[in-house]
RNA sequence: GCUCCCAUCGUCUAGCGGUCUAGGACGUCGCCCUCUCAAGGCGAAAACACGAGUUCGAUUCUCGUUGGGAGCGCCA
C-alpha cells in the first residue's frame, strides 16, 4: 500500500513553527517512502478562517519548499460529501438528531463536573427518535458506543487506550448545516485514502472518537503518529513573545529555509550524533517511527548556529539573491556597490542572520554614517597612524589590479616598511574605511568598498586627524 | 475536577539489562590562533527527578510519587 500523508493546517493564522515541523514530518514520510504528500485546507470553521491565512500558509510551505502532490484541497468545497455521510449514518441508525439549546448544553457539562466527572453531553436525544425539524439549535450527533474500549498503537507513542465512557455523542454536523472537525477528518482522511495520519499531540485526543466513526463507516484505519509539542524556551506552551510566529517571520529575520528544516528536523527525531542533514539526507533517514515521545523546547540559539552554518557553507552564488533581498529591505541600494557573493565572504563569519549581514554591509553602499568617537581617538590618534595612512594610500594608488590579494599585500608591504606590526596599518585603516574599530578581515574591508573609496576615505580620515 | 501523554547535562539528543568512570551538538567558561570582530583548534564544568519492586545486575522493565504537557466546544 503506498504512502499517503497529509497536513490539514486550519487558515485561522500564519503557518507557524509547530505547524511548520508537522508539515515537514509529514513531507519526509512522504517523500521517503516514495508516496504522495496532500495539502488540505481546514476551513470548515466560517467564522475565523481567513484568506489571508490561506495565503500565508501557502507561502511559508512554498519558502520552505515542502511541496504537495495534491491539493490545497478546500472542506468548504466538500460539504455535499459531508451531507451525504451524515445521512447515511443517520438512516443507519449511527446518528441523530439533538435539540439543546447552548445554555443547557452548558448546564449539563457543569452538572458533571460537580459529580467530579469529564463534562460531556448526556445524550438526551439518542433514544428519543426526534425528527429533523427547523430548529436554530438542531445538530446532528454521533452514537459513540457505550462500552468496550478504543485501543490503538501510535507510531510515536506506542499502544493507548481509551473506555468510550470517557467519550460522549459528539456532533457531527452542526446547527449551521457545517461539518465539525472530527466528522471532516475522518470523512476526508477516508476519501483520500491517507495512509499515515500525522499531527500534533493536542489531537490525541480525538483520536479515539474518530476511531470510533471509521468503525461507523465501516472504513479501514490508517496508522496515526501524534507529535510531541514544541514549547517555548521557558517550558510553557509557545506563544507571541518567543517561537509562534509566522514562518515568513523567520526569512525577515534574516533565516534560511535549510537551516529552519534542519532545526526542526532536529527536534523531536534524531539519526545517531548527526546534526547536519542536507534536503536529501533527511529523506534518506527519516521515519515516523523514530521520532521521540516527549515535548521539547524551542532554542533560538541553536537555530542560529545552524543558520550560521548554512551561510558558511552554501554557495555565495546561491546566497547572493538573498542577500539582496535582505539590502534592499535594509534600504540599501545595491547597485554600484561591491558584489553580494563578495560580501558574504567576507561577512558570513560574523553574523548569524541575513538580515544582520545586510546591516554590516551597509559601509561598502553608503557613505560612513556615524564615526565611533573612541575608535578615531585610539586608533587614527595613535603615534605614527598618520604616516601609516599615508604610505598606504600611496600603494594602494599604486595597485596594479584591486583585489584581496593584493590590498593585503600592499598592507603587509607598509608594515615591512614602515618597521611596524599588521595591527599599526590595519587598526587605523579600518576606522578610516569603516568609522568604527570592527570589520572583517582588514583586506575585505578595503577591497569591497572599491578603489575610488577606499583612497577618498583614507584622505577624509587624514584630514580628520590634521 | 476528570482523561490521556511525557520525564538523560541549561537546551536538542545518543542510549533500546551488563560495553555508562553515561556519548554528541548548541550554549557557557578557559587556552591557542590573531590586524579588530568573528570563524577555527584544544580543553573544562554540566544530566539518568524521587521511591519501591523485577533481576545476579538497572539510565534501560513494572508500579507509585513528584513535576511538566495536552484535552475535556456547534475551534481545529
Amino acid at each position: 500500500m503506498s504512502v499517503r500523508t497529509r497536513f490539514a493546517p486550519s487558515p485561522t493564522g500564519y503557518l507557524h513553527i509547530g505547524g511548520a515541523r508537522t508539515a515537514l514530518y509529514c513531507w519526509l514520510q512522504a517523500r521517503r517512502h516514495g508516496g504522495q504528500f496532500i495539502l488540505r485546507v481546514e476551513d470548515t470553521d466560517r467564522e475565523r478562517s481567513t484568506d489571508a491565512a490561506v495565503r500565508a500558509i501557502l507561502d511559508g510551505m512554498r519558502w520552505l519548499g515542502l511541496d504537495y502532490d495534491e491539493g490545497p484541497v478546500f472542506q468548504t468545497a466538500r460539504l455535499a460529501r459531508y451531507q451525504e455521510v451524515a445521512r447515511g449514518l443517520l438512516d443507519a441508525g449511527k446518528a441523530y438528531w439533538a435539540y439543546e439549546t447552548r445554555e443547557e448544553i452548558d448546564a449539563m457539562r457543569a452538572a458533571a463536573m460537580a459529580r467530579g466527572e469529564k463534562p460531556r453531553y448526556n445524550g438526551h436525544y439518542r433514544d428519543l427518535g426526534a425528527p429533523c425539524r427547523d430548529d436554530p439549535n438542531r445538530v446532528l450527533r454521533f452514537k459513540n458506543p457505550l462500552a468496550g474500549s478504543v485501543l490503538f498503537e501510535d507510531a510515536v507513542k506506542g499502544r493507548v487506550e481509551w473506555r468510550n465512557e470517557e467519550l460522549d455523542d459528539l456532533v457531527l454536523i452542526r446547527s449551521d448545516g457545517y461539518p465539525t472537525y472530527n466528522f471532516a477528518v475522518v470523512i476526508d482522511d477516508i476519501d483520500m485514502r491517507i495512509s499515515e495520519v500525522i499531527r500534533g499531540d493536542d489531537h490525541v485526543n480525538n483520536t479515539p472518537r474518530q476511531i470510533n466513526l471509521y468503525h461507523a463507516l465501516d472504513a479501514p484505519l490508517p496508522r496515526f503518529a501524534h507529535l510531541p509539542m514544541i514549547l517555548g524556551p521557558d517550558g510553557q506552551k509557545l506563544s507571541k513573545r518567543h517561537g509562534a510566529v509566522g514562518v515568513m517571520q523567520y526569512r525577515e529575520d534574516g533565516f534560511l529555509p535549510q537551516a529552519l528544516l534542519n532545526y526542526l528536523v532536529r527536534l523531536g527525531w534524531s539519526h545517531g550524533d548527526q546534526e547536519i542533514f542536507s534536503r536529501a539526507e533527511m529523506i534518506a533517514l527519516f521515519d515516523i517511527g523514530d521520532v521521540n515521545q516527549s515535548a521539547s523546547r524551542f532554542d533560538a540559539a541553536k537555530l542560529s548556529w545552524l543558520n550560521q552554518h548554512y551561510l558558511k557553507t552554501m554557495d555565495p552564488a546561491e546566497l547572493a539573491p538573498e542577500l539582496r533581498w535582505h539590502l534592499l529591505r535594509a534600504g540599501i541600494e545595491p547597485a554600484g556597490g561591491p558584489a553580494p557573493e563578495d560580501v558574504i565572504v567576507a561577512l558570513r563569519e560574523r553574523v548569524h542572520t541575513l538580515r544582520d549581514m545586510a546591516e554590516r554591509a551597509r559601509i561598502w553602499y553608503a557613505p560612513i554614517g556615524a564615526w565611533d568617537e573612541q575608535a578615531v581617538a585610539k586608533h587614527l590618534g595613535a603615534d605614527g597612524a598618520r604616516d601609516a595612512l599615508l604610505a598606504v594610500h600611496a600603494r594602494f594608488a599604486a595597485l596594479a589590479t584591486w583585489t584581496p590579494e593584493q590590498v593585503h599585500a600592499a598592507i603587509s608591504a607598509t608594515a615591512t616598511a614602515l618597521g611596524v606590526g599588521m595591527g599599526k596599518i590595519a587598526q587605523p585603516l579600518r576606522v578610516a574605511i569603516t568609522g568604527t574599530a570592527v570589520s572583517p578581515a582588514i583586506e575585505h574591508t578595503v577591497f569591497l568598498a572599491g578603489r575610488r573609496e577606499a583612497l577618498a576615505r583614507i584622505e577624509a580620515a587624514l584630514a580628520r586627524t590634521g
